[in-house]
DNA sequence: GCCGTTTTCGGCCCGACTGTTTTCAGTCG
């Protein structure tokens, strides 16, 4: 299996995090690999293909050296290079650097002066007070340093969803090319679409075996019946397999794709996810699915349901009377036999959904086709790869009407943050790029309407409140978004401050990223959120659903809240290159889950009602 | 380690915040 881009970038960055630990070495150099990891990243090619083409040193930051180390890596799958690196640093070293505040050179001191190799080593040194004798550490570091501990220990084990969703797709489309299997899909909070999950679950519907042979029945845990026995105990109603791996390894064909898919989770996976392929019957395809897609508090909604009817559920999610099973062809079948509407997977949280279904009060929600635009997306005029006319191109391919450029303002210093005048000469430029495509239009006499790219900008919200440009520029720009970036850790009251001084601003439209968290890596700031709902409600200013599977920031319970509150959304990706732009199915998905419906985003909208709903 | 030229080496997207210092190093965005 050849080497993707995104292994490639993971080997440069934990290079340039060795080469840091280690010390001695210029940082430049790692500040090299670095910047040639972000630029992979950015890649809309493989990178395999350009290095059989000879082409990596195209890659803005590879010259000659990287080069070579990236075609050894696509060619081998490894990097002498890195491991050389890798085996003078005790691996848990690395492990160091996922506490916030605790960098490459802060690890390699830990490590060389007191001996820390690992997450546990370097507790027992903040707990003995060793730690606040070196040099820079003292009591407020140690304390730093124990927060960050217990809130990893928090998070464990969970894993992205952006991480395990493509993961979970690889491994159904492998499953589903099993002989037998006629059906596949993710189920758990893949499916739900999570923002973070515990395990990759797979429901896979297998035709029924003739006889006593054909797929032996599982023997893991939750089903430590043997072939036999679950022949004699319920024959085609029990699961082939609650425990898939057994069951798995038995089916013929199955093992070597079983061998592949441990391949791809090895390669794709950071932390050692549990993954789950459950194989049932075809018959029961359908209940299984259901089953293994709700949480507890969802399936425990539709066991009250079912037995205040009569009903019971089954262990194999059926629903039973008198012993009887009765499996549902398929989900929505499933969900009519208890009276309710169909309840998508993203709201099956037990949420007041089974309910809401009950009294047909449903939502309407907001599907990915109905997006016409993306109203927050950077370019090459800051810290974005796209060109004007490159995203015009990427957002035309995904069937969008229009897009906004959103750039960062120059405060932000590090992402080339535009000021005053730059800011104005992108709008003349976008407008130039207008002119052109109206041009093209009536040449080409399309059907498709008039694309357009929108003039906005993400402009940062200072520490103390004020916004990092002049009203008059503002006011001159289609889309206002209004940002924090720095001093997220300010005190709630001063945080709350900035943000309802920005949403009260009558040029800003949107609040980008409201709390300014990273998921699983940075806390949300401390924020009187409600407080801000009920501003932008009055205000009209929008709120922003970031769809970076980083952020996803408003989260869904708390967009849920704002919606009850009145107020409206954007579903935007903040995508700095092409391939982000497709984050907006996360962001679609957060805002589904959090029940909203078209009429709630404002990028649902026509551009001339966009504009109405703008001004 | 890259890049651009000055064609063979010197500069490399910047600035603020934090906790620790009393002049700064490291982290972060």
């Amino acid at each position: 299996m050849r080497t993707g881009n995104e292994e490639v970038c993971r080997v440069l960055e934990t290079i340039a995090d060795l080469l840091e630990v280690l010390g001695g070495d210029d940082a430049r150099k790692a500040a090299a690999y670095r910047r040639a990891a972000r630029s992979v990243r950015a890649l809309d090619e493989d990178v395999a293909d350009l290095h059989e083409a000879g082409r990596l040193t195209e890659i803005p930051g590879v010259g000659g050296a990287l080069a070579r180390k990236i075609g050894e890596l696509v060619e081998t799958g490894r990097l002498a290079y890195h491991e050389r690196l890798a085996a003078e640093v005790p691996p848990g070293v690395l492990d160091l650097l996922r506490l916030p505040g605790v960098g490459p050179r802060t690890a390699g001191l830990l490590w060389r002066r007191l001996g820390v190799e690992d997450l546990e080593a370097l507790e027992e040194a903040a707990r003995s007070g060793s730690l606040k004798k070196l040099p820079g550490f003292g009591p407020k570091k140690e304390a730093a340093v124990l927060e960050g501990l217990a809130a990893l220990r928090r998070r464990s084990g969970r894993i992205l969803l952006g991480e395990a969703r493509p993961v979970a797709l690889a491994l159904a489309d492998l499953v589903s090319a099993v002989p037998g299997v006629t059906a596949v899909s993710p189920a758990g909070g893949v499916r739900r679409w999570c923002e973070t999950v515990e395990s990759i679950e797979i429901v896979a519907g297998v035709e029924e075996p003739e006889g006593p042979r054909g797929p032996a029945a599982g023997s893991g845990p939750g089903d430590a019946r043997g072939p036999d026995a679950a022949g004699r105990a319920g024959g085609p109603d029990r699961f082939v397999a609650a425990h898939v791996a057994g069951a798995l390894r038995d089916l013929p064909d199955v093992a070597e794709v079983l061998e592949v898919a441990r391949d791809r989770v090895r390669a794709n996976l950071r932390s050692g996810a549990g993954v789950d392929v459950r194989l049932v019957p075809a018959r029961l395809y359908a209940g299984a699915l259901r089953h293994f897609t709700g949480s507890r508090e969802h399936n425990e909604s539709l066991q009250k349901r079912a037995a205040s009817m009569g009903l019971e559920l089954g262990p194999e999610g059926v629903l039973e009377k008198g012993g009887r099973s009765r499996p549902a062809r398929s989900e929505e079948e499933f969900y009519s036999e208890l009276g309710l509407a169909y309840i998508p997977p993203e709201l099956r949280e037990g949420r007041g959904e089974v309910e809401a279904a009950a009294e047909g009060r449903l939502p309407r929600l907001v599907e990915l086709s109905d997006i016409r635009g993306d109203l927050h997306v950077h370019t090459d005029w800051s810290d974005g790869h796209l060109s004007l006319e490159g995203l015009v191109e990427a957002a035309r391919a995904r069937g969008y009407e229009y897009v906004v450029v959103s750039d960062h303002s120059r405060s932000l210093a590090v992402t080339g943050g535009l000021d005053e005048e730059r800011l104005l000469a992108q709008k003349d430029a976008i407008e130039e790029v207008n002119r052109r495509l109206a041009e093209e239009g009536q040449a080409e006499k399309d059907g498709a309407g008039p694309f357009r790219l929108l003039a906005g900008v993400e402009v940062d919200i200072l520490p103390d409140g004020r916004l990092d440009l002049p009203d008059g520029v503002l006011a001159e720009m289609d889309v206002v978004t209004a940002s924090v970036h720095t001093a997220l850790r300010q005190p709630g009251e001063r945080m709350t401050e900035r943000l309802v001084g920005a949403a009260e601003n009558e040029h800003v439209d949107v609040i980008g990223h409201p709390t300014g968290r990273l998921i699983g890596r940075r806390e949300p700031s401390a924020l009187d959120l409600e407080g801000l709902f009920e501003v932008c409600a009055r205000t009209g200013t929008l709120l922003e659903i970031n769809a970076s599977p980083e952020r996803l920031d408003l989260k869904d319970t708390d967009a849920r809240l704002a919606k009850e509150m009145g107020c409206r959304f954007t579903v935007s990706t903040d995508a700095h290159h092409a391939r982000a732009l497709g984050d907006m199915v996360y962001g679609v998905a957060t805002a589904r889950r959090a029940w909203l419906e078209p009429g709630d985003i404002a990028n649902t909208r026509s551009l001339a009602d966009l504009r109405r709903l703008l001004r």
